[in-house]
DNA sequence: CTCGTGACTCCCG
DNA sequence: TCGGGAGCCACGA
């Protein structure tokens, strides 16, 4: 295999976003955690912010530990929402994601590091 | 090297 | 239960 192995936290927390399937949702800590480092969820976001468009990266499917929705209505909210409901997720009543049926967990044999 | 940033998370009162 | 404050951290400027 020519891939190469991740080196940066950046770079490892992009192949796991990368890794979710879709229908399935993982929050910033949880990414951040498969990642190498279960603290440093808010480099996630700046990772989203910088690179989600560049790397083409499938940044609805990240929400927060209480799966919903992070961003503000006027940043997004709901087109990060249709974008989920559009892959079959569906919403509680307050917005809410249930991480029982949604919740991805990456394979760690699938990962390089 | 220092500093600001950010779609987070945890801890209290 | 809810809100505010503080911790945490990689990366680019």
């Amino acid at each position: 295999m020519t891939t190469l192995t991740p080196r940066t936290f950046t770079e490892r927390a992009s192949q796991v976003i990368l890794s979710i399937p879709h229908g399935k949702v993982m929050s910033y800590g949880l990414v951040a955690a498969y990642a190498g480092n279960p603290r440093a969820a808010r480099q996630v976001t700046r990772l989203l912010h910088s690179s989600s468009k560049k790397k083409n990266l499938p940044w609805h499917r990240v929400v927060n530990r209480n799966g919903k929705i992070s961003l503000k209505r006027f940043q997004g909210y709901e087109r990060q929402r249709q974008l989920l409901k559009k892959e079959g997720i569906s919403f509680s009543q307050d917005d809410a994601i249930d991480f029982k049926t949604c919740l991805w967990h990456p394979d760690p044999d699938k990962l390089f590091f």
